[in-house]
DNA sequence: CTAATATGGGCGTATATACACCTTTTTCGC
DNA sequence: GCGAAAAAGGTGTATATACGCCCATATTAG
């Protein structure tokens, strides 16, 4: 059983992910993009536009901090909000053509975080570690929440 | 070799440590503590009082970071940010008698949201991971350093 | 069809995070 | 001892994060 808080699960989460994103944040300065920012735009030209709310439960984000992080990214052009045709309710988040070719130059730099990563912690690790965090934020902790699928 | 942004290390720990934020942070949330917040009043608890430097380094943080981070602890009396004897540049972090109270009291919350981590989760895989971040941490990625320990 | 409910988003507020730049104090080389 | 370099912190600014409360629109119960 675990009554130590050095073995604080949220904890030891939060600060390696301060620590990684540092270092991926220095290789992406150069692009002008941060890691959140580069993110967003990764996961837009990978799945086509997105409402707010889609965006967000795919990035693991509420949805008023994805809106508020989607701010810097349109203002600076690289994404366009527009109202959604189906639902007039809903937002679509587009990429733009500057915004594809600013992923397109800040893939290089987080190639090379990427890169500096797996070499120095190990590319089998890093393979574990990333299936242990894809398991985690799968994992169901609602309170509530006890149905399987219906 | 890993060129895919879906396998981005970052965004996995970034998205997992929100994810897990959020599980703690709920229990949590009656003691009148943020994670954050619970994770430097155990820190001082631990280790005693320390000076702002000290208490960033071992909490992975930027500097300026703990500095504010530390501001509604003082404000809401749980520690006390007095300067340093032999150092007048330095101030030293103390766990105030109110702070210690209200850190007892939600070391309960806190332990039901690591037991309810656990128990999804499973403690094992729990124990590996936890292991790995803690590498993750020790790692060493700035360009610069290549020294080994002098 | 209408009333109740659910869903998509925004805003106010508060904390979390870190960089660049600045001041004060200490330490170190000589 | 003195001047340069290092170390401890603070401030300004910008983004990241999420909760509570609100409004508009869509869906559903009857």
């Amino acid at each position: 059983m675990t009554i130590e808080t050095q073995d604080c699960n949220c904890f030891a989460l939060r600060s390696a992910a301060r620590h990684v994103t540092q270092l991926y944040d220095q290789f992406l300065a150069s692009s002008g993009l941060r890691a959140t920012q580069f993110s967003i735009l990764a996961k837009l030209r990978r799945l086509g536009p997105l409402t707010i709310n889609e965006l967000a439960k795919n990035m693991v984000t509420d949805r008023t901090t994805l809106g508020r992080n989607v701010q810097p990214l349109e203002r600076d052009g690289w994404i366009k909000i527009e109202p959604t045709a189906s639902d007039r309710r809903a937002k679509t988040l587009h990429l733009t053509k500057s915004g594809e070719q600013r992923l397109q130059a800040a893939l290089k730099a987080w190639s090379q975080a990427q890169a500096k990563f797996e070499t120095e912690f190990g590319p089998k690790r890093a393979a574990e570690l990333r299936a242990l965090l894809r398991s985690v934020v799968a994992s169901e902790f609602d309170p509530a929440a006890q149905m399987p699928a219906h």
